[in-house]
DNA sequence: TCTGATCGCGCG
DNA sequence: AAAGCGCGCGATCAGA
C-alpha cells in the first residue's frame, strides 16, 4: 500500500494509491487531517496487520513531515522521498535519456542550485545538491515565518513528481540490473533519510560531566565569556616570551607568522606539519597552544552550551548533502567529533555502545567495482593493505597503503605518486578503473556510481576554460581539467562506498526494528536498541546489554547483504569490526 | 560595522 | 604556481 502525505489548507492530505506506478490511478478525495491528529492516524495505519505490509509512505521531504511524527511518538516502517529520489534521478546517467532531468527542471517547486557555479574556488566542481536550507531551530525568531521547515507540497505537485520519477525508472534499462540498482538505490537513500530523522530525534549519548572534566584537566576552569582558558593563557605568555613578542596573539596566523620569521624559523605557513620540521624551542609549546586551542574553540564550554542538551548531542544531519551520496552535517560538527571527545559518548546505564565500522571500505569496494582478481585475492585478508603489500611491494604495507590511497585521490607527485607504477603492474585492473573515471572527468563526461549516482555535469567554468586561447590559459583549463579528472577518480569509489553504506544502514534499520519487542514498544525507546550515529562507513548502536548480541549479528548480517546487493556474488570480503564498549574512546 | 574570503584543523 | 578526494566550523583579516 502507497500513502501519498502532502500539505493541505488545514492540515495533511492523505491519499492512498492502489497501485503505484508512472501513470496513477484516479485518486478518491484525499483524507484531510488537521496536524494535531496526523501523529494518531499514521500510527494506526502503521499498526501491523495480519497478513499484510506496512504502508509505504510517499512525502515531498522526509526532513518536513517526520521529525514531528518522532516528536509524537510514532515512527514509520517505509517511505519515499521525492526531493532526495528526483535529484538522484535528475543526474543519473541511468535515467540521462528520459528527459527526467529536463521535465524536472522546468518545474519551479523543484529547487536546485547544482549548477550554480561557486564563486569562491575555480577549481573545484559545485558541491552541494541542494541549496542550504534555513538556519535549525533559532526558536523564537522564525515564528512568524513558521515555514522555515514547512512542508511545501500540495498534493497535485506530490502526485505528479511521484509519477514522473516512476516514469524515469521504468525508462531504465533493464542490462546489468541497472533499473534494480537504481530503484535500490532510492530504497535506500529514502531509508537513509529517515535514519537521520530518527538519529537526529534520539540524539548521541553525552556524558557532558565527563565532558567538562576533560576540558578542566586540559584547560583549567572555565575562564570568562572572550577570555582564554588559564592553561591557554600561560601557554601565551611562554610563547611571546620565547619569541620576543610581548604582543604576540597565537591566534593569528600571519602574526605568528612574522615572529617566527623574525626569529630565523623559515616557515611558509603556520601549519602545524610545517612546524614539526623545526627544532626550535618555541615549537612544543607553540603546538601545544594550537591543540588546546582547537579544543576550546571547537569543542569546549561553548559547543557544550549549545549542542548538548539532556544528555543528548543533537546535530543536523543532511542526506546526499555530499555529491557522493555521503551525508553532511549542520550544526556542532557532528562528523567530525575529534578523538579527544569521544570519552564523554557514554552508554546510559545498563547499556552498551556497539560502535562498527567496515574496514577499509573504500579499497574493497573499487576491487569490487574493477573486478580485479588479483587484488580481490589479496584482499581477502582481514588486513586489504597487508594482502596488497604480499604481492607486489615486498610485504610493505605502509607503501601498499600509501599507492592505493594514491591511486583513489589522483597522487601525482610525492611518494605516492612515484608508487603509481609499481601498484598498475601488479593490479592493472584496478588502476585502469580509477585512470578511466579520471579521464572521463577530464574530458567532461559525468561518471556514476554501482547504484547509479552521477556527478553533476562540469562547472560553467570548466566549459568556459575549453575555449581558452593563449598558452596561459591552455595551462590553466588543463588545470581545471586535471582537477575534474581528481574528483571523478574519487567519486566513482567514494560515492559507490556511500551507496554500500546507505544499504549496510537501510538493512540495519530493518533489522533493528525486527528485535523490538511488543513490550517495549510503548516505552519511549529508551529500552530498545537505538541507532545513534552515522559516519560514512561507521555506526554506533545504543542497546539495552541484554540485546547486544542481537544487534552486533545485525550489524554483520546487514553488512554482507549490502554487499550482495551491490555486487551480487563475487569473491570480495566487507568486513566490519565491532567494539562493545562504554565510551566511544574505547572503540578501536 | 558588517560580510565574505582565507587559514587552519577536525573527521572519513 | 601547483595541487591526492570529500566535508564543517571558528578566528582572523580585508574590503565595503
Amino acid at each position: 500500500m502507497y500513502l501519498l502525505l502532502a500539505v493541505h489548507p488545514g492540515g495533511a492530505a492523505l491519499q492512498e494509491l492502489t497501485q503505484a506506478g508512472h501513470t496513477l490511478p484516479a485518486a478518491p478525495e484525499p483524507r484531510v487531517i488537521p496536524h494535531a491528529q496526523l501523529p494518531a492516524v499514521v500510527r494506526e495505519l502503521e499498526a501491523p496487520r495480519p497478513g499484510g505490509q506496512p504502508p509505504r509512505w510517499i512525502w515531498h521531504r522526509t526532513q518536513d513531515w517526520y521529525p514531528a511524527l518522532l516528536a509524537a511518538g510514532v515512527d514509520v516502517e517505509r517511505c519515499y522521498d521525492v526531493s532526495l529520489c528526483g535529484t538522484i534521478l535528475a543526474f543519473s546517467q541511468f535515467t540521462a535519456h528520459t528527459g527526467y532531468a529536463r521535465d524536472s527542471y522546468a518545474r519551479d517547486s523543484y529547487v536546485r542550485d547544482s549548477d550554480r557555479v561557486p564563486a569562491e574556488d575555480p577549481l573545484l566542481p559545485p558541491r552541494t545538491l541542494q541549496p542550504p536550507p534555513p538556519p535549525p531551530d533559532q526558536g523564537a525568531l522564525f515564528d512568524d515565518v513558521g515555514a522555515a521547515s514547512a512542508p511545501r507540497w500540495g498534493l497535485g505537485e506530490l502526485r505528479a513528481g511521484y509519477a514522473d520519477q516512476q516514469g524515469a525508472l521504468a525508462a531504465v534499462g533493464t542490462e546489468e540490473n541497472r533499473r534494480g540498482r537504481l530503484q535500490l538505490l532510492l530504497a535506500a537513500e529514502s531509508a537513509a533519510a529517515m535514519v537521520a530523522a530518527e538519529m537526529q530525534h534520539t540524539g548521541v549519548p553525552w556524558r557532558e560531566d565527563l565532558h567538562q572534566q576533560m576540558l578542566a584537566g586540559c584547560l583549567g576552569p572555565r575562564p570568562h565569556p572572550g577570555q582564554r582558558p588559564a592553561r591557554l593563557e600561560a601557554l601565551a605568555r611562554e610563547l611571546r616570551a620565547l619569541l620576543n613578542s610581548p604582543a604576540l596573539n597565537p591566534d593569528s596566523p600571519q602574526d605568528l607568522m612574522r615572529a617566527l620569521h623574525r626569529n630565523g624559523i623559515e616557515v611558509k605557513s603556520t601549519r602545524k606539519w610545517e612546524l614539526r620540521e623545526s627544532t626550535h624551542p618555541v615549537i612544543a609549546p607553540l603546538l601545544e597552544y594550537k591543540k588546546l586551542s582547537r579544543l576550546h574553540t571547537a569543542n569546549g564550554w561553548a559547543w557544550l552550551d549549545a549542542w548538548v542538551h539532556g544528555g543528548r548531542f543533537r546535530p543536523e544531519y543532511v542526506v546526499g548533502g555530499v555529491v557522493s551520496g555521503r551525508w553532511a552535517s549542520r550544526g556542532g560538527g557532528a562528523l567530525q567529533i575529534p578523538r579527544q571527545v569521544r570519552g564523554a559518548v557514554h552508554a546510559d546505564p545498563g547499556h552498551k555502545l556497539i560502535v562498527a565500522d567496515a574496514s577499509q571500505l573504500e579499497p574493497r569496494v573499487l576491487v569490487a567495482l574493477a573486478r580485479d582478481s588479483s587484488m580481490a585475492e589479496a584482499a581477502r585478508d582481514q588486513d586489504l593493505y597487508a594482502g596488497i603489500a604480499a604481492k607486489g611491494f615486498g610485504g610493505d604495507r605502509a607503501k601498499a597503503k600509501t599507492a592505493l590511497l594514491g591511486a583513489m585521490y589522483g597522487a601525482t607527485s610525492g611518494e605516492a605518486g612515484r608508487l603509481m607504477p609499481q601498484l598498475a603492474r601488479t593490479y592493472p585492473r584496478a588502476v585502469d578503473f580509477v585512470e578511466r573515471a579520471a579521464r572521463a572527468g577530464e574530458s567532461g563526461a559525468t561518471v556514476t556510481t554501482r547504484l547509479g549516482r552521477s556527478t553533476p555535469p562540469p562547472s560553467e567554468r570548466w566549459f568556459h576554460s575549453q575555449r581558452s586561447a593563449t598558452a596561459e590559459e591552455q595551462r590553466r583549463a588543463e588545470s581545471i581539467a586535471r582537477s575534474r579528472g581528481r574528483f571523478t577518480r574519487n567519486f566513482v569509489v567514494q560515492g559507490s562506498a556511500a551507496d554500500w553504506a546507505a544499504c549496510w544502514l537501510a538493512e540495519l534499520r530493518r533489522r533493528l526494528r525486527g528485535l523490538r519487542g511488543d513490550g517495549a514498544a510503548g516505552t519511549g525507546g529508551a529500552l530498545r536498541p537505538e541507532l545513534v550515529f552515522f559516519l560514512h562507513d561507521e555506526v554506533m548502536v545504543h542497546a539495552p546489554e541484554e540485546a547486544v548480541d542481537d544487534c552486533v549479528r545485525a550489524i554483520e548480517e546487514a553488512a554482507s547483504a549490502a554487499k550482495e546487493l551491490l555486487f551480487g556474488t563475487i569473491p570480495v570480503e566487507f568486513p566490519v569490526s565491532v567494539a562493545v564498549v562504554d565510551s566511544y574512546d574505547n572503540a578501536k
